[in-house]
DNA sequence: CCTTTTACTTATCAAATGATAAGTAAAGGA
DNA sequence: TCCTTTACTTATCATTTGATAAGTAAAAGG
């Protein structure tokens, strides 16, 4: 029960968790796009209306590559940009509706990956593994 | 109780631990080497010896450039390079004691960080979140 | 007003990564 | 023995990514 032992679980955990990510994520992608872009579109559509100091901040790159990418996705016709009113330095990222379409389909996919994985399991044990995601979530990867 | 709903957690969970990951291991990695060399230098730590071949296909490398990148960590004099004796067309790659020192000074980083996260806990819940890792490793990422 | 700060853009440049073609040398058959 | 396959190397090139300098335009604060 030492502490020594669990880091080495966490470990293993965390590199099991990026495989079986890539594994679920492998192929999703449009060929369109690189794969920071995607890492843009897929933050797009889960926080979307951000800013772009925010994709900057959140995706850890610099402004101006954030700019750059965010200006090759627009030309891609896969984001928009919203002046603000409040406060025109602002703009306001948005997923087009190709843009849309694109990630609806590519989490489509993934789900699909995962429900293969999960269709099998009981109520009870869909219940537990709630319930350890749940436990994970707030009390390790917080 | 249904799949959707899990799903939701699923996505949650796995960029929680993504962008935990990203901050448990900033920093931590030397300057001397680029990204894809420390994903090298840490799976070697991790499943030494290896071939060539192993790391190409475990990190998703072509050859050709998984071979560049090792000569160029062999240079940096962190691995080496052994010859099989069965088959000397196989080169078995290791940390040198320099990458191995390296390795253990960025795995005692990381664990510390682990460990402040930790720390404050009961036994008890130090024992739920182990049940939790092994439960979700063996059910979900597998 | 005038200065400073904020939000973002444009332009470059260098480094890292990915992809491909063409090799060598050993091993494994037929 | 000769042919094929395997394991790896070398060379080269394009693309992607990262980093930096210098700009614009609007807001914020004195």
């Amino acid at each position: 029960m030492d502490q020594n032992m669990l880091f080495q679980k966490f470990v293993a955990f965390t590199a099991a968790v990026h495989q079986i990510t890539y594994d679920m994520t492998k192929g999703v992608k449009s060929e369109m796009i690189t794969p920071v872009q995607y890492k843009i579109v897929e933050y797009l559509a889960v926080s979307q209306p951000v800013t772009l100091s925010e994709i900057s901040e959140c995706l850890h790159m610099s402004m101006p590559n954030t700019s750059r990418e965010l200006k090759k996705l627009t030309e891609k016709q896969l984001c928009e940009k919203v002046a603000d009113d409040e406060d025109r330095r602002k703009q306001y990222i948005r997923l087009s509706p190709k843009g849309k379409a694109m990630m609806h389909e590519a989490f489509g996919q993934i789900e699909s990956r995962f429900v293969e994985r999960v269709q099998h399991m009981s109520a009870e044990e869909l219940k537990d593994i709630e319930a350890a995601l749940d436990l994970l979530h707030s009390k390790v990867f917080y």
